[in-house]
DNA sequence: GCCAAAGTTTGCGTTGGCGCAACGTCGACG
DNA sequence: CGTCGACGTTGCGCCAACGCAAACTTTGGC
């Protein structure tokens, strides 16, 4: 009997057009492990031992540069694939993966991904849709880092969070996990001060409402508005 | 009889592992077609009606923001594949595909996809590397364009094209289709005029010779220094 | 062979955001 | 319940790169 009850993963896209059966047959092979908040789930570098699946929590996924500067990857939410680095063809991770709350993730033995290709194609076809996915909002996050300034940039980054994994609170909506002015500052390419110093901002303009490594966007939709306008452009002047 | 004879295209990364008679099955789907210099091979938002695999020449894939400007996603060199939108479940491209020199593509209906797959799993598995390495380029251009000043990305960017596609010349390394300043800007986020300054004071020092889309890597090896070193750092300290 | 268009170069003033530094504040842990 | 460490804020000076503008060069079309 699987580790876990296959009901409960059934409708995650990995596993898109499986019966409870086959489901049963995938599930037996993988273990379930939780992680503290703040330990590593893996490391970059490391030879790349198993895939996940993460069930509960949230988990960062960060490279570091050889001059030891952090960029994060992306922010892996429950339900989501990551460590997937043999089914791309990779034998080490090639970033960090941090569980940033505490965490429960099922693990696969990356031996064991040929097989259960071999054997359940679907398996192949659902991973290329979501590494497909990745690929499109990493070039989405190219073209903003190229075209656009730091406060737009920050603004889109909270607005996806937001999307990913907010949490509807009194005043707006939460992003669920802890984050500091740091990552949002690793995700959009400027520093600590600069994230520090936006925020504040909005804070005084009552567009968020943030703590230590704690935000809530209060008025998501005119972050939304301040993430798409053109920095020299004010509003559309009214005809006289 | 398919188009294309099998044993000039089994060699790709996309065919890795299909035998003569699967490839030429794979191959009478194909039609072959020229495109060319600066024409169109598909635009972003158009019905994604065919993949492709270059045989020959040079396209380059861009993305057009809303506010019209546009970002180099990449330079497809003869045997890759592009144009995969629907194998990543995509309905629409997300960029629009433009030959740079007069190119020869290999094209397949969008349709087939799904019934190719079927048939060939490993098509899905060879697929899934490929997107998959995309993925970490476009990472590590996340990462370059967080952390490096433009004379380094630029740097980075010219000794990756010239890796994909160089062509020894009298004097170093030359790239092998027409690239404007502006190109160079739109791969690396940056203006034509500052990779025209860049540009300029590489061919001083003798480490490029370029002129009208033309590029000429004199000193790849002292370009590949320039690209590595911290912006602050000097040569290391010899000790007393 | 001439002209228009596209690509490139370069000067100059401006500025967004960085780097540094100092200080403030919250929370966890003993 | 006090202390220590991590996180956050803010002022200030600076500079890499941008934006604008003008001039120059190459090339392809007619």
């Amino acid at each position: 009997m699987a580790i876990v009850d296959p009901s409960l993963v059934a409708h995650l896209p990995l596993f898109a057009g499986f019966s409870t059966d086959e489901l049963g047959e995938i599930l037996r092979e993988a273990r379930s492990a939780r992680f503290a908040r703040n330990s590593a789930v893996f490391e970059q570098g490391e030879e790349a031992l198993s895939f996940y699946v993460l069930l509960h929590g949230h988990v960062r996924a960060s490279k570091t540069t050889p001059a030891g500067e952090q960029v994060v990857v992306r922010y892996v939410a429950p339900g989501e694939t990551f460590g997937v680095a043999m089914a791309i063809g990779l034998q080490r991770y090639p970033a960090t993966a941090t569980a940033v709350d505490d965490s429960v993730v099922l693990a696969w033995p990356s031996a064991a991904w040929p097989r259960l290709v071999a054997k359940f194609p679907a398996l192949a076809t659902n991973t290329l849709q979501t590494v497909g996915s990745r690929l499109q909002e990493t070039h989405t996050r190219v073209v903003e880092m190229s075209t656009q300034q730091v406060e737009q940039r920050v603004a889109h980054a909270l607005l996806r969070l937001a999307k990913q994994s907010g949490r509807k609170v009194e005043h707006g909506v939460e992003i669920d996990f802890p984050i500091s002015r740091q990552d949002i500052a690793q995700m959009t390419g400027t520093t600590l001060h600069t994230v520090s110093r936006i925020l504040s901002g909005w804070e005084q303009r009552g567009l968020v409402e943030s703590g230590r490594q704690r935000i809530v966007l209060r008025e998501p939709h005119k972050l939304f508005v301040l993430a798409e306008t053109v920095p020299g452009e004010t509003e559309p002047p009214i005809r006289p």
